[in-house]
Parts: structure tokens; sequence; C-alpha cells
DNA sequence: AGACCGCGTCGAAGCGCTTCGACTCCGCGA
DNA sequence: TCGCGGAGTCGAAGCGCTTCGACGCGGTCT
């Protein structure tokens, strides 16, 4: 710090301060209930029943005391709530974020819907980061700085048993593997997958494959699962000829899925793409093998939440998604409910949107 | 939420959570210090006492203490602190921020410099946004969820008086017209200027220009003011001929005073921009009326801390900035010295670094 | 007329923690 | 031997607020 410039009326260090612990004055000697109760003329208690509605009280005295709460600028103390039992009204977010992590721009979308929605239910947001540990949740659970938690993704880490024991209420944005006992809000990957085949369909694409992460088929990621039987679910329904093709995000396996498609026969004409990795690289290798898109091909993406990958796909893709905003909404929609004891769904999948881009058009006439 | 699917055993909205409020189990019932107390056999204030170390405690005692703390797993809560006088150890990090906002990511980068720099002082971050308003403020401050501020950016509008009349410590990231009262970090932009100007010179470059926000010259943005008085300081120093050029943001103006740099005798061969926004702009600019940068001009920026402008400077782009990361961690620094009550100066200015990147090179032989 | 009820208000307790004053030892010097 | 002081501990108060039980008072019911 002695590295730093200083400027300013101060710069040879002279005190202007007053000194005092907290540095600059202090014009609200924080004014308490005990205030407002005493300019009032009544009991702090009858402040208390007052502002809450919790008791009967009478016109007369509750505009007194309105009044004294408006010439004093009285405000609760927040803190005061922390440990009478009514929570300090603040949410965690918890977001697993490095320095220089790529996904700060989802992160941040996150955190601007969250705040907003936790402002709307009057509380204020506490930012938790790269607490990956066991040590970061515990903290805040046990210290209680806040309430309750939102945490953002990374379903594959040791969360989820240590979220179901941690004794607060919290909301997970993502699909852990088990979900047993958490509340998780996700994009619901099934029906963006019937989605994208409804929307391939309707451009009068008749044979569709999915394009989607390693153990597509298997028992993989719970998105692959459920992006694969809504994919054929929807091909089933329409009648579509349709196939899967497990892929590895990788240029080299990208190309092997791509020459292998266009060897279909049928070929299909229409492509549903899951895994945000895969996208490009797909998109890539079409085109490196001449394929034009959407002209040759029509390209559909289902995009999870955009926590665990690098969520900068090519703009123009068509795709089905659910924006962070709804996602982060519907956390904290859900984290308050619990906290007001209302019994909320274990997992709650948000519907997702279509979004019509550039890469899907009307099957090429053969 | 209605139109939310629902998925797990809990479908049909069948009972499995206790319904108490707060919704989970609750394994840990807030051990308090009285509970250590009890299982160490002591007072509570003992307990306070060992645990604090503000008054002499026997080994044997400290010991105890000490096991029945990590047998009981207690911690103590947050809240208490709020009132008790300690400090809640919270900051709150304000960021006018929108949803959709371009600056999302530049705040993020301070939102997590800010939230590991807090971390380190064992403090947790509060984020506040969108509340650009008198309110929002006000609120942090009389309720008190939050000891202290770390105010980002936005110098024009009001809230530099306001924040003078919180009565909580606040430091301001960026540079507010009028800083008297207040603490501030940002990049010091008068060296910013110099080092563009001595980076230039140590290329060979012997005449260069100074093209900056419209009121480069006069009284205009604390920033411009400094970069100007850095910029000719050195130029004076190393014997330079120099210029400077006022240009507003758009096209047309870069094009002018591009055209008019170009005119000039001697003609610069060096340019240092001030002002992102006009960067791209000017680079443009050149390259349409034939300069190649860097062969035929070298241009180097003075980066402000970014946060008012669209921060996405072409990255080839010699510049002298202050990383967010540095600017976020410095900002704690002070503010919890403040909260020390630790005198700390009024303004303290980064100096910049200068990353050396494509759109310089050596004086082009003439 | 007396019993009862309930509205409106008050006083006090208590949340988890820190802190201040007080109290008890014990060892030391006078 | 007594007194003194320091080390070590305890008890109680108090922070700002909610909440529970109680109380007074005017009106109703019998």
């Amino acid at each position: 710090m002695d590295r730093w410039t200083v400027e300013g009326r101060n710069a040879d260090g002279t005190q202007t301060d007053d000194g005092r612990p907290g540095g600059s004055r202090r014009p609200h000697p924080m004014v308490s209930i005990t205030d407002v109760a005493r300019h009032a003329g009544v009991a702090p208690s009858t402040v208390s029943y007052a502002l809450s509605g919790k008791r009967p009280i009478s016109e007369e005295t509750r505009r007194r005391v309105r009044a004294a709460v408006r010439e004093l600028g009285y405000r609760p103390h927040t803190g005061a709530g922390a440990w009478t039992g009514r929570g300090a009204k603040v949410l965690a977010l918890v977001a697993p974020l490095r320095a220089g992590d790529a996904r700060a721009q989802t992160v941040m979308a996150y955190a601007l819907s969250v705040v907003a929605a936790a402002r709307g239910h009057d509380h204020d947001v506490l930012l938790i980061m790269r607490e990956e540990s066991e040590d970061g949740l515990r903290r805040v659970a046990d210290g209680a700085p806040a309430d309750a938690l939102i945490v953002l993704g990374a379903p594959r880490n040791a969360r989820p048993p240590l979220l179901r024991s941690l004794g607060r209420p919290s909301v997970l944005i993502g699909s852990p593997a088990d979900p047993t006992g958490l509340t998780c809000v996700d994009l619901d990957s099934g029906a963006a997958g019937e989605l994208c085949v409804e929307h391939l369909a309707e451009l009068g694409h008749r044979t569709v494959a999915l394009v989607g992460a390693p153990p597509v088929s298997l028992g993989g990621t719970v998105h692959a699962q459920r992006v694969l039987r809504g994919f054929a679910a929807a091909a089933g329904r329409l009648g579509l000829s349709s196939s899967v093709h497990p892929c590895p995000a990788s240029p080299a396996a990208a190309r092997a899925v791509a020459e292998g498609l266009l060897r279909e026969r049928p070929a299909p004409t229409g492509v549903v793409v899951h895994d945000e990795g895969v996208v490009r690289l797909l998109i890539d290798a079409f085109e490196t093998l001449g394929q034009r898109i959407p002209d040759d091909l029509s390209v559909a993406a289902v995009r999870p939440a955009g926590l665990l990958t690098d969520a900068r796909l090519p703009l123009s893709v068509t795709s089905a998604e659910v924006p962070a905003a709804q996602l982060g909404a519907a956390a904290v929609d859900l984290l308050i409910r619990k906290l007001n004891g209302t019994h909320v769904p274990e997992t709650a999948l948000l519907p997702p949107r279509l979004t019509h881009r550039a890469s899907t058009s009307d099957r090429p006439r053969s």
C-alpha cells in the first residue's frame, strides 16, 4: 500500500478525521425502537406491534407511532432479527468461481436476478465464492449470517449431501444426480429436447438425430437422460426417423459423428445437439465437410443452465433454453417459500423457450 | 409456478417435510456459547475471554474450552456481533447495475476480488444492486446489515454527498468530482498518461498526441485532467513535441481528429488515447485513412477503472491500466482499516501497469 | 347489578454475546 | 502475621427487538 499515490488534503497524514472507530461522523446515532417509543409516548412493545400489526393497536396510537418513526428516521436494526428468531433477511448466493473464470458472465446474470428477486421479498444477498470446500457452506450455516442458501450449479461435487445436513433451507440451481431431500430448479431439458424436435418437424424435417455428451444413451448426466427421453418421445409421437449419437467434446469426435450422420440413410436433415461444448465443434465439422447450415442441415441446441460449461454459444444457434433471470427468480421464490414453512417440490423444472435463430430452416427440398 | 414441471417423490404434493418454519431438519440446534460453557464447566464469560484472549485465562481452562468448542462444533453466531458493537463482519458491495447490462463482466471481476479480499479479513460481502436511489444506500446504512460499503463507479450521480452523510465507513471505487470527506481508490490516470508517453518515447517516437474525451483540455472529468497533466509532464520532461486533441465519442469526430493529426507537422507517430469509447473509433478512422497500426502509427490507451463505459476494448491495444482485482482488493483494504479506526488517505491512486500489446511499435523510420 | 369479555396497552423476559465490576484465591513483601 | 495485588474466574447488565402474559377499562350479557 505504501506504493500508492496519495492525493488530497490528507496527503501529509494530517488527521482531519475524528478518529473514532468507524471513521466518519455518525449523524444517525442509531435510533432504536426505544427512542421511537419515547418520542411517541408509548411502550417499546407497542411500537413493535404497531409496526408489525401482530396485535390490534388503536388507529390513534398507530398514527403517533408512524409519525415518530418518520420524524426520527427510524429503521429497524437488521441484525436484531438475526437472533430474535425472525431471521436476518439475508440469502446467501453460493457460486463456486475463481478469478478469471469464464463463467463470470453467467454467474453475474444469476446474481442480478437473484438479488432483484430477493429484494422483492425484502431480503438481501450475501455473495459466497470460491468456497467449494465444506467449510464455506458450514460457515454460512453455523455462523448464520444468512437464513438460507442458493447454490449455483456444480452438481458433481460433494455438496448435495452437505446441503442436506446443513440444517438451513437451500435451493440448488442445477440437477444433481440424486436430488432426494434437496430443492432444485433447472431447465426442463426433457421438454427442451421435445421442443427442438417439434421445431424441426414443423420445419418439415422427417429424419432427425440427437448428438450429445458421451453417455447420452446410457445412464449419464441427469440432463443427458432427460434430453434423450424428450427427444425420443417427440420423435416417436411425430413419426420421425431418429437416431442418437454420443459425442465427446473433441474436434476429432465431432468430425467422426458428423461423417457418420452424413452417411446415414435416410440422412438426417435436422440435428439436435445437447452439451454446449459440442455445438460449436459439430457445426465446424459439418462446415468442413461442405455442409451449409441451415441450408443443408438444421441444427438446434439444448442449453442446460449454462453454469458448468463456457456459456459462449455462437449467437446464431437456435436453442431451447431458460434465461438465467428466470432460474434465479424461481430459486429465490422457492427459497422464500421454504423459509415460510411452505412445502415445495423437490425439483422444479422450468419450461424452456425456443429461441429461433439462424441455424435452422425448412427442410432442404431433396 | 403452476406452470413449472414438478418432478420427484413429492410431485403429488404429499408432505414429506416436517413443515417447521425453516423447512428442513436442523441437525445443529444452534449451539451457543452457554452450551460450550456448560460443557466445559465454566461461565459463559470465561468462554468468551478464553476465545478472544481479552483477559488472562489459565492454560488449563483454555484447553477445556477449546475442547468443548471442538466437540460441540460451536461457531459464534454472526448476528450477535452485529449489535454487540463488534460489527457484523459484513461489507456491502454496491454496484449500480441493471439486468443485461454490458458492464456485468466488469462488475463480476470487482465482485470476485472484493469477496476474496473481504474473506481474507474475515468479512462477508453483501451484494447491493440497482439501488441508484438514495434508498438503497440508506437501507444498508440504517438497517445495518453491513458494517461498511464499497461503492462501484458512477461518480457523476448524487451519491458522494449521500455517502458522506451515511455515518458508515465507505470506499468509492472511482473518482468523483469532489472527493472531500470520502475515501476513493482508482487508477492513477496521471501516471497512466505518463507511462504511455514514456513507453512511446522508449520506442523512439519524438512527436506524440493525446486524444481524449471532449473536455480534455478544460476542466472536464477528473480523469481527463489527470491524464492531461501526466501526458504533458512526461512529454515535457522527455523533450517530445506534443499536442492535445479533444474528441467526442462519435465516428465522425474520430475521423476528423485522425485527419487533423495526419496533417500536423511534425506528424505525430505515437498517439495516447483516453476514454475507451474513443479508442476503437480512432483506430478505425486511422485504418480507413490508410494508416497501418502499429507500423505507421503507434496507439496506447489509458483505461480508467472501466466501470462507466463498456469494457470491451480491442484486446490488442497497448494500455496502461489497473486490474479490477487490485482495485477491489485495495478498496477492501482501506475499508477494513477505516473500520479499525485507522486513518486512511482521501484518495488512493493505484499505479497503472503498462500492458504491451500489438498497437505500439518502434517509430517508423522516416 | 354483577360477571364477563376483549380491545389496547404495558412490562418483562429472553435471544447470543461481550464486557465491566467484583470476588476468590494465592504468593509475596512488610 | 497481615495486607496487598495480581491472576483467574464469575455474575450481571445490556445491545435492539419480539413476544408472552397481564392488566385496566368500557361495554355486554344475564
